[in-house]
DNA sequence: CCAATATAGTTTAATATTAAACTAAATGCA
DNA sequence: TGCATTTAGTTTAATATTAAACTATATTGG
């Protein structure tokens, strides 16, 4: 067998088959998660909130957008709702005028708290088909292709 | 250091943080691949192609909506986006006169290649970056992790 | 057989998202 | 300083998607 057959596989570059492994995956455990969701919270609207909990500090909409990746206009969207729902607070940057700042409230924590035992009851039984450990020994390695991509985004 | 420490990270569940992980990198390799689709292709349409110029047989709306998580009027959206570029062919069921067979056509075996140059190009940055050693060494965890989901939809 | 039910596909209304235009404020440089 | 450019956030129009209603056909059980 030839080197290059290891490479091109019926279905085209490793890399490829890697990606739709991984999107499969973020589809179909998505759909469980949205399902799980309390409080008519979006997942969008829950990371926001799951960003907060992990109490890193307050952050503008446009630091927000950046570190989810999503457009300036679909942050404003999601922050209105979460404000909206009293989850978020928003007040206005204290010198500079065009910026706001956004923090997680109680009742925003109170949500939070809801969604992460929903989620779990949600996973148990994947929790129960997969041990700590095999799933930890995966992290390294996504933790390394998730930054590569970062810090070559095109 | 109690095993429960070890269960319990700061952000919460083992495989909380692999999904985020998952999450993360489709989203940065999906907006990468979007990028580079040609003929006005998105994602959901190449996936079509892609799927059946892997030598699979013509399907209905039906099957494809469900091999691809999605619902029948996405599908139905979906091949009339495909059916308007002439990338597939679309007849009418032998004998159920409800429901409808699609296959790939020439143009669409064309467009599916010209898509996969797109990718290589778009993706050589990465493959330099990573080895097929490496990526290939993810995709049976991966796949464990797909299949087990796939068969345990709620 | 035929009435009830199920299935394949389309359509509709609602929503989330994007790119781009727009407003207002800040920065920079001549 | 002051005019040009950049930046933060919102709004708009277009698109993809979903759940649910709907149409047409097929299947099933009395």
């Amino acid at each position: 067998m030839s080197s290059d057959e290891n490479k091109h596989q019926p279905d085209g570059p490793v890399y490829f088959r890697l990606f739709t492994e991984i999107g499969i995956i973020n589809q179909l455990s998505s759909n469980r998660a949205e399902r799980a969701m309390p409080h008519g919270l979006t997942m969008s609207q829950f990371t926001v909130l799951n960003h907060f909990s992990r109490g890193l500090p307050p952050k503008s909409p446009l630091d927000l957008a950046n570190a989810f990746q999503v457009t300036k206009g679909a942050m404003t969207n999601t922050l209105k709702q979460l404000e909206g729902k009293g989850f978020v607070d928003i007040v206005p940057h204290e010198t500079d005028k065009r910026s706001k700042i956004v923090s997680i409230s109680q009742k925003g924590r109170a949500a939070h708290q809801d969604a992460q035992i929903e989620l779990a009851q949600q996973f148990a039984d994947f929790s129960e088909a997969f041990s700590v450990e095999e799933i930890a020994a995966q992290l390294p390695a996504l933790e390394k292709l998730r930054i590569w991509l970062d810090e070559n985004r095109k």
